[in-house]
RNA sequence: GCGGAUGUAGCUCAGUUGGUUAGAGUACUGGAUUGUGAUUCCAGGUGUCGCCGGUUCAAAUCCGGUCAUCCGCCCCA
């Protein structure tokens, strides 16, 4: 029997209704906040992501789903959609303006990784991308709109995590005075951090290995390194997030697996999602839309985990509420000609109705709409259809009364 | 990329040191009820025991390979 491909899965059922309300919540959201939505392909030839993200970054280097097309072109299915983004915006002279570009995107993404719960080779992922806007206002406006979203669909307990990892100018001063801490308790720490601190020191910070999390007490701090400007937007952002009220809480040791961040770095992670515990992720990117070949802009971004949204919200809420239609049951052939034009109308009303077309027996229809849900069954027999009326019973209760058939699209619009 | 487990009915799972025709609950279908579901009673399919190969008189069981899933690491969403 053929089977999805390792890594992949079929959406459908309760667990797609979780992913349809949450994409209609987010999409709301966003147009709210006058952002739009843009959709990049899939496939990008593979120097878009290796310039991007980063050729260190495990990413590029160990999950890419790459392959050669019949054109011999070196391409990959995008493994996050903040780099084909900018790669769009430059193609488009989006930005030959100087006004803000607020753009949003929900898809799929892949990594060519091993499986684990919560970590799947094809997710999904929503995000954010905004241009042209630099201050820490801007930044807080789009936290905002994604903490409050997150509220809107019933996640009350997160805490976002912010820090600043300052710009290529301020960096190289900590990379300095972090490598010589490191030396000098070289012994406590792992191998992979051994090679860390060569490549991207940064990365040491956010070890998972709790001796390094010790020997890194008392470590440099980022945000003592910062140039004034990135000091002062650091210090801005979290006066505005304090006064708004949104809870955070600054972390040193917070850097981020793209390369491409400067200033504001921010994640939020939930125990509830077991060893997969990232939810969602962002920060600024000043310098990547020149990095692609475009203009020096600001822009700042984050995405979350869909899928991992999706878990949450069954883990906190189970199904997600959903009213099947009721149905109507016509009993011979007289009342499913009528039963046609009645619903017919029904649905120009723009109620939502099944109509029981299997020429079924009435249990076996009766037993069909309890099994999915319906609340109400209409069963229009020959009896009935004589005398205008139409049996309504419903499912929940077990009770049943008569309904004039003229009166029934508007008790049926009443219910709603 | 590294390490550890699991795979039996649509679903959740039993299955003895290898032994005859493979089980339970639930779900499903029909009937008791030819116009009344969900509750009750009766009857009934429930199946390539993941797949391929090997050992054996005999394999769901032991061995090898393979595929898929799960857990941990790395990393991330």
């Amino acid at each position: 029997m053929a089977q999805s491909v390792k890594g992949t899965r079929d959406l459908f059922g309760g667990e797609l209704d979780w992913f349809q309300r949450i994409e209609d919540t987010v999409r709301r959201a966003f147009h709210r906040h006058g952002y739009s939505e843009i959709r990049t392909p899939i496939l990008e030839e593979i120097e878009v992501f290796k310039r991007s993200v980063g050729e260190s970054s495990d990413i590029v280097h160990k999950e890419m789903y790459d392959f050669f097309d019949k054109g011999k072109r070196h391409v990959a299915m995008r493994p996050e959609n903040t780099a084909g983004v900018v790669r769009a915006v430059i193609q488009h002279q989006m930005l030959a303006t100087s006004d803000p570009q607020l753009l949003y995107y929900i898809g799929p993404m892949f990594r060519y990784e091993r499986m684990q719960a919560g970590r799947y080779r094809q997710f999904w992922q929503i995000g954010a991308e905004s241009f042209q806007v630099s201050t820490p206002e801007s930044e807080a406006e789009s936290l905002v709109m994604l903490y409050d979203f997150l509220r809107e669909l019933g996640l009350t307990q997160l805490t976002f995590s912010i820090n600043s990892v300052g710009t290529p100018e301020c960096r190289p001063a900590f990379h300095e005075a972090f490598r010589a801490f490191f030396a000098d308790r070289e012994a406590e720490f792992c191998e992979d951090c051994h090679r860390r601190i060569g490549e991207n020191p940064l990365r040491v910070l956010d070890c998972k290995n709790a001796r390094c999390q010790a020997a890194l007490e008392g470590h440099p701090v980022l945000v003592d390194f910062l140039d004034p400007a990135s000091r002062e937007h650091h210090e801005r952002l979290k006066e505005i997030l304090t006064s708004l009220g949104l809870p955070f809480e600054e972390n040193p040791r917070l850097v981020r697996g793209l390369d491409y961040y400067t200033r504001t770095a921010f994640e939020v992670l939930s125990t509830d999602l077991g060893a997969q515990s990232a939810l969602l992720g962002g920060g600024r990117y000043d310098g990547l839309v020149k990095q692609l070949g475009g203009p020096q802009v600001a822009a700042f971004g984050w995405s979350i985990g869909l899928d991992r949204l999706v878990t949450l919200m069954q883990q906190l809420h189970g199904k997600a509420p959903r009213q099947a239609p009721p149905v109507l049951i016509p009993l011979g052939p007289a009342a499913t000609l009528k039963a046609l034009e009645l619903a017919r109308a029904w649905w120009a009303a723009g109620l939502e109705v099944v109509l029981e077309t299997r020429g079924a027996k009435l249990k076996n229809a009766l037993t069909t709409a309890n099994r999915q849900g319906a609340p109400l069954a209409l069963i229009l027999g020959d009896g009935e259809l004589e005398q205008g009326v139409v049996a309504v019973k419903d499912l929940a209760a077990g009770t049943q009364e008569t309904w004039a058939l003229a009166t029934v699209q508007e008790r049926l619009l009443d219910r709603r």
